[in-house]
DNA sequence: CGTTATATTAACCGATCAGTACGCCATTCT
DNA sequence: AGAATGGCGTACTGATCGGTTAATATAACG
């Protein structure tokens, strides 16, 4: 099945939006960057938010699909997953073309909760603690939340830092301080 | 010397980039929210870019004084203080107007490294660096500036949950974190 | 009081913003 | 072949963008 017009538009779409901003991409910029006519992304959405909205949807399927992915392939046990994760960061942070987390720069241009933006950003992120807290639970962590918490905060912060060049390797700084919570979490 | 026009307008600047974010603040809305003139703004800075600098240089300051005094008061001894910062970060989450980390904000608009608001975004943060560092060192970690990156990176993180609002006290999700970290870092 | 320097209002600039109206052109149905 | 249909590019809308210009108002200082 060919992709149709409008995934094809969405998919252009988010690669300009993570390359430049929200704010900072035009309308007429994005016609010109993705060749559509601007009567047919129009059609396909109302408003430029509804644009921004399903480009946020295919970037969280993107990035789960791969992340969690990743994490199984690097990870043989529940407990490896978890540090997997930060291997994973690692290479993304790697790729060419990594402009820290879209999400997190939705919601830093769309400051208010009630946003639509700003909450399907936040969502991800909870999503991604939900998933955490399954493999800390089954990896027999005494209490799988606290320790899905704690690594989304560090998975956070080494993006931030990815993000802004601060530190030389904050994924690997994150797996560090990873295994070490982890240790305490699971009594070594 | 009276307080000068000039640093009246950087602080109302401020709040209102901080608040609306910079790409959505026009220098119209500039001069509706401040009471000054156009004229006057372009007469102390150039162009906005400047008045963006400017305002982040007086963030860095602000910003910078409150957290550090704030971690003595807390904290009696190095390592005290190091997990006092959390504290802090708590306190910071629950004033009314927290929007975020500032800096952070601005990197996600202004994207390219070169970009002076981006590099003076990535200084806020190596600074702070340096600062956990130094105090690190005092409470006798083997390697204080892997302590300091790992701290920061917990710093972050809560900073970005809480603006996200996803957990419900990422600060101290973070604190308790750091107290593992550190117990880690100075063999105790 | 007059001169000078500064701050103000307000209009204005071309460019661009999100969003819309319209006319061209190819396909399809008759 | 001819009419109708629907997708698409172009050009346009009023509003706003960052930034400038000119004339006026205010204050300081001799």
């Amino acid at each position: 099945m060919r992709p149709s017009k409008r995934d094809e538009l969405v998919e252009k779409a988010l690669l300009v939006f993570y390359r430049h901003g929200f704010h900072a991409t035009g309308m007429d910029k994005l016609v010109a960057e993705t060749g559509i006519s601007k009567t047919s992304m129009y059609k396909h959405f109302p408003a430029k938010e509804d644009l921004i909205l399903a480009a946020l949807t295919l970037r969280d399927k993107q990035f789960r699909r791969w992340l969690f992915r990743r994490m199984e392939q690097l990870g043989s046990t529940p407990r490896g997953q978890l540090i997997a994760m930060f291997d994973g960061l690692k290479e993304w942070f790697a790729q060419e073309g990594f402009q820290g987390c879209m999400f997190m720069k939705a919601a830093a241009e769309y400051q208010k909760f009630s946003d639509p933006i700003h909450m399907k950003s936040a969502d991800h992120k909870s999503i991604l603690i939900s998933y955490f807290s399954d493999i800390a639970q089954r990896a027999g962590a005494e209490d799988p939340d606290s320790l899905a918490r704690r690594l989304l905060l560090l998975k956070e912060g080494a993006i931030v830092a990815a993000q802004l060049r601060i530190t030389k390797n904050p994924a690997m700084d994150a797996k560090a301080a990873a295994k070490i919570l982890l240790a305490d979490a699971l009594g070594q």
